[in-house]
DNA sequence: GTGGTCTAGACCACG
DNA sequence: GTGGTCTAGACCACG
């Protein structure tokens, strides 16, 4: 499936941290797959009107991070995802992304409850998959 | 009850800006409660080794999203916790920050109850309190 | 303890990774060690005489590699070093690297003792440390 | 003896270095010995579904680099080995080679043992011969 | 045609 | 002064 970006140059968000993060929320929820090819880095670039060298960017570091691999003289397609990290590692991230969502929620006046709920709706939109450890 | 700082200089996260979350954590806790006082400008510069204007600026940033309110020559004050912004854009935020969560953990590869789990962890760090709507 | 680069415009492998694998290459002998600075970006960049950017893409890669770290306003500097990776995938990776320097060395025309020798002669300039697992 | 090859047009690693890299290693190892007949660059490029450009491209580097030859109109073949370097260059390239080995190992965290163990390990796939120097 | 590398030069955030 | 981001534009390796 397609995707389609959405970049606000006028966010203090970096334009290729937006489209790691739009790439990135495509394949966590389904919406790309493995093996699925993204958009060529001078088609994005011109779509999004922004410097190719700035998509270049964005797709070095997906692919750094084996959420995509490159294919020579072929384009950039949805890597099959594994882990590379150490579950200590990986545990250690995941306690900082907890830290912060419950922060911020607080901090916004929303209850455990509320906070749970949103979690849960959106995590609806993410399809059942086997756990890769 | 006053709040312990700790800095990483080698972080990638900017000074100030850790400063603006350890203070939004503390408050976001309970271990800061409203009418509490933080350390001088001076004070905390002196005491993180750090230039005085980060300090400004953390503070300048908690003060401007009512966090915290400076009182003219008597310092800064964690301020009466309330919510300036319209509930539909705590409800955007709120969603923002979940997608964020959940994004993430998927990518790390843990399942929906694992990340409920460490959720639910962390909120019990948080004081009990009437939800401010 | 500093360290001098030597850069080859002529080799095939390009500027910004002769500059990291030299940079590795100090730290696995403990020629760097955590703390240590790397000249500024600039400054290494009029050295060598190489655009700006090329030395940034290689500390931006060492950085995210873990071996140094940029800090704000001050420089990139050595990192205390630490493992992220799973045992798994470490294992995977020292795998291929005994392959790759087997399968040469063998074509080279060298037998198994002269290969290890030299492998035993090069550990010596490494450092007795614990092993961080 | 014959060889197969395995293809991945994922890697970052181009394909005609794959094949390359394929070929020396069944030649070190000893899967192929001289006189060994390499299928025609049509036939693999037809089985591996790569250009017969790409192919070519890496028969040529591999006769170029001596490990096999071309024979007019019969087609390429596994050469008799022979060290066409001088003897301090080959130790310059061992050298080299056992450096990147130290240098990556170490950085994994490996120990001296570990990485000897698994260089040893993996030198029990070659066949004793006599040294060719 | 595809991504990867590099130069030249600008502006910004941080301290 | 430091690294980070971005634009503009060139050339190369690969297929």
């Amino acid at each position: 499936m397609a995707i389609r970006f959405h970049i606000t140059t006028s966010s203090t968000t970096p334009i290729f941290r937006q489209i790691v993060e739009q790439v990135r929320t495509a394949v966590a929820t389904g919406k790309l797959v493995t093996g699925d090819g993204l958009p060529s880095v001078r088609a994005l670039a011109s779509e999004l009107v922004v410097n190719p060298n700035t998509v270049a960017k964005a797709y070095a570091e997906l692919c750094r991070d084996g959420v995509t691999e490159a294919r020579r003289g072929r384009g950039v397609f949805v890597a099959r995802q594994r882990q590379v990290l150490s579950k200590a590692e990986r545990n250690r991230r995941l306690t900082e992304l907890a830290a912060v969502f419950v922060r911020e929620a607080t901090l916004l006046g929303f209850s455990r409850e509320e906070g749970l709920s949103v979690i849960v709706k959106r995590w609806a939109a993410v399809p059942e998959k086997e756990t890769k450890s």
